[in-house]
RNA sequence: CGAGUUGACCAGACAAUCGCUGGCUAGUUUACGUAAGUAUUUCUAGCGGGAGGAAAGUCCGGGCUCCAAUGAGCAGGGUGCCAGGUAACGCCUGGGCGGCGCAAGCCGACGACAAGUGCAGCAGAGAGAAGACCGCCGAUGACUUCUUAGGAAGCACAGGUAAGGCUGAAAGGGUGCGGUAAGAGCGCACCGGAUUGCUGGUAACAGUAAUUGCAGGGUAAACUCCACCCGGAGCAAGACCAAAUAGGGUUUCAUGACUAUUUUAAUAGUAUAAGCGUGGCUCGCGUGGAAACCGGGUAGGUUGCUUGAGCCUUAAAGUGAUUUAAGGCCUAGACGAAUGAUUGUUCACGACAAAACCCGGCUUAUCGGUCAACUCAUUAA
């Protein structure tokens, strides 16, 4: 995703979240109707993650794990964000989180 | 074998599956082109590459880039024993001096306070060319008593005294002997200091001799003085390409103004903002349209971007830092930002922590392991 998709998903984002997660929503707009159309962005903030070790460790994660469970998820852009403490978590345990958040959201998509 | 010092090196390993990133090769796709082909297009497959010793803190130094430049100075900042190394340094090496350690070794902003100015809580009598609180003395002078008339004893009044005590981080060289009323570098010996000379050393400095009774102590990460160094800003530097929109310039066309001709709608000519309020000055308003090209330039893109004070091996010079020569090697280059995830096996159960223009250092963080040299202790020969 580029700045100004960026903008756009928090111009007018749905929200969830989670114990150390904030996801941001929306559907996409590209014209030409693709199958793989889901988008990922991510906002790691320096404040709330101290180490930049940590910081790639976490995005590794979440892309990971976005990557296995793209084809399950609707045509959205999504930006996920950060709580502190996340640097506690190890590995299993958050995607363990991850993976509640993608069943929300396709629970939500069918209804 | 134990305790330790210094230097160098490593930073879990292996396998399977699924991924990320950019490179090369092959194919594919897209754009342009009649085609050959071109391209910094898309996707797929294969091959090989892909974080650190500190990548960190951003504390110094340099390269590189732009700006300014003729040189010098002032201001400001930095450094501070000596010599060497280096592109340079606040770094490194060697040496000196001081301190610590039995030792290997480690630590030190380590110029100048007998240029000037300033500063020093409490305590203490006294804190800077000092000071008499206790103490010591009271020779000399005063007073009292005695007297054999020379003096003797007392008193602690004048006064003398920096040995001892007390205070303090620090009390104006130290120890000893002489000396004295008691004392005092007052005198002497040794130690220390200062000055001058000589010797060794490139130098810092060290040794030594003579002279000098000896001194106003501390503090310069206090001002200051002395010596040396420093132009400014940074890869968000800089260079190139360049959409939309607005605006600038040039050319052409159209329109409008005036004049002439005539078929009253055209042609030719003139001027290029001439126009209007308003006849003039002043003031105000107005000064338009289309196309092409040019230039600046925003978004965006490309570049800078990794071949470099580079790494490895060997040889030579040097105590060493380092330098020189020969041979070999190419080892991340991203930009919403790549090295991962899962499983299994194994071990000593894995610390601190991730490039962002590039190097040289310093500082700080760090689980543990390997090697080399050296020191101490014990035992044996």
């Amino acid at each position: 995703m580029t700045p100004g998709h960026f903008q756009a998903v928090f111009k007018k984002p749905l929200k969830f979240g989670s114990r150390h997660f904030t996801l941001l929503i929306t559907p996409t707009h590209l014209p030409e109707d693709s199958s793989k159309s889901n988008r990922l962005g991510l906002a790691i903030a320096k404040k709330r993650v101290k180490l930049a070790v940590q910081r790639n460790r976490i995005k590794r994660i979440v892309r990971e794990s976005f990557r296995l469970n793209q084809h399950d998820l609707p045509a959205i852009d999504m930006v996920v964000m950060v709580k502190s403490g996340i640097d506690q978590l190890d590995n299993k345990e958050i995607n363990k989180e991850l993976a509640k958040i993608w069943r929300k959201i396709i629970q939500r998509h069918k209804n």
